[in-house]
This record gives C-alpha cells, sequence and structure tokens, in this order.
DNA sequence: GCGACTTGCGTTACAATATAACATATTCTA
DNA sequence: TAGAATATGTTATATTGTAACGCAAGTCGC
C-alpha cells in the first residue's frame, strides 16, 4: 500500500525538512506545486494530518503552522515541548518528560484526565539575543 | 477616555462572561450583533486585544478561541494553564507557576530567553469522565 | 469658540487557514 | 472481472484574521 498517499507524505515532509522552520499549510502548498502544480488545500491537509499521528510531524498551535520532528529521538506523545523565536520564527523542540509530567499530575487531582499538552513557549532564542546585544544599531 | 472602545469591551467582557465557555471571535460577533446589528470583525477583535492585554480574557491558541478570565486571581503572566474538555468543551483555567518556572528554567539553560507561555492540556474533565464511565452506552 | 492636528474607531474589502461534500480512481474480495 | 470498500482528487465554501482607508471625537494653539 504505498499509495499515491504515502508518496504525498513523503513529499510533505521532505519539504517540511529541507526548510527546516514552521511553515503554514499555505507554504507547503506553494513548495508542492513546483512539482505538482495541481495540488489542492485538503491534499495537504490530509498528508500533514497522516504525518501527524505518525509523529514525523508536529502542529504548532500558536503559529498555525507545521514543522518536521527534526529527530531520531522521543516518543512523541510524552513530553516535547517547542520554543519559538518571535524574532527570528525559529522553533526548537526539546524533551521535558518532567515538565509534562507535573502538569498531567497536578490536573489529575483536579480530576482532569491529560491527553494532548500543548506546551508552547515564546521568546527570544539564543542567537536573536546575543545578535541583538551585540549591535545596537535599529536598521 | 471612556469612549465607544471601552464600551465595546466591556460589552465583549460581558459576553465571554455569560457564556462562561470558549468562543471563537465570530462567536462573540454573532452575540453583540443581538445589540449593535452592524458590528464587523475588526471591532470583535480589537476589544478582544484590548482585553487580552488588560488580562481579563485569555486567547486559547489551540481553539482558535477567546475566554474570560474567570476571577479574580493571579497575576496573568505567570503561570497560567488551561484545561480543554474535548468532550464537553469547558476550558478551565489553572495557576501553575512551578511548572512555567520549570519550563523558562529549563530553555533558559539553552539561551532561550522565554516570553509568553502558552500551555494548553487537551483530554476529558472529571465530569465527563464519570458521566462516561457510569453510562455505557453509545447513542 | 474655531480651525488644524492627532488619535481612535468603524467600515470595506480581502487575506490566510481549514474543511465539507462530492467525484474519481484504486485496491480488495470473491 | 464484477462489485464492494477504501483512498484520493476536486470543487466549493466555511472559518479565522487583518490591511487600509475615512470619518468622528477629542486636543491644542490661537
Amino acid at each position: 500500500m504505498t499509495t499515491r498517499g504515502e508518496q504525498m507524505q513523503a513529499h510533505v515532509l521532505r519539504v517540511l525538512k529541507r526548510e527546516g522552520a514552521a511553515l503554514s499549510a499555505y507554504d507547503v502548498l506553494d513548495a508542492l506545486r513546483a512539482d505538482h502544480p495541481k495540488i489542492a488545500p485538503p491534499t495537504v491537509y490530509r498528508a500533514l494530518n497522516a504525518l501527524i499521528d505518525k509523529g514525523g510531524v508536529h502542529r504548532v498551535e500558536s503559529l498555525n503552522a507545521f514543522i518536521a520532528c527534526n529527530s531520531d529521538h522521543h516518543d512523541h506523545d510524552h513530553g516535547s515541548i517547542m520554543s519559538i523565536c518571535d524574532d527570528c520564527g525559529s522553533v526548537e523542540e526539546n524533551a521535558a518528560p518532567e515538565v509534562v509530567n507535573n502538569l498531567s499530575g497536578l490536573l489529575g487531582k483536579a480530576g482532569f484526565e491529560a491527553q494532548r499538552h500543548v506546551i508552547e513557549v515564546h521568546g527570544v532564542c539564543s542567537d536573536c539575543s546575543t545578535e541583538n546585544s551585540a549591535e545596537g544599531r535599529k536598521p
């Protein structure tokens, strides 16, 4: 069953990895149109959702954007957080199972059964903060 | 300077408090049109953003929705998290400064300066989970 | 008070994000 | 291969959000 759908997912994943940044669904759509001029939004959303289910892609809720899970590493349901630089737009994924466990525990005491954690921290990344302090100019 | 704008903010806040749930901007818009038939989206968004700045309203990023801060309590920049029931749609706001401090600390070690925390946990609230286990029927 | 300036608000129009619903193609089973 | 079941493509539209312009209301100098 390596069908068009899976090829599309692979294609979408390549685009996201190539960019290495958070892309909107329509950014992905534009990129895909280089190869497949006739692609429509639902195709992209279906591929993105399938990839999210598999764990190869994360949705960044506070940006309405998508990013390739850059690795290898962790199990995806359990403890990844996003740090989002509002200056350069970079998004980093970090593992933080403790934080997630804290959260689940805290809410569990109130009878809330946690299923999906959206943890996204906006701020300024180390690159941008050193740049900003180094040069005092405003273009 | 108690102008139309502030009246509008008060009106929006009343709507959100009356509903006691997360409403989309367009839900608010529809509610406002009962009194002001000619209101347009930017008016609502301006009022919502002003209220968010003041701390009377929170945006729920993962729902693209808005909710009245139901209280009294905490300082808003520091440690509120949302628990969102995917069954009944209720949204609760909880204070969790430890979790936020953990997060900021963790990211700070990597040179990331945290400014805004989006912490939203989806799951099933206590009401819905007791209901669901009590009655084993599927409609 | 009266006109010029500034600021904020309303309105129109449109941009960006997402999905419903149906049409077509593919795969599976027998 | 026929027919059922599923997956994909397409069209259209729903939902969410904002840019940009113009009017109105306050402000300041006179």
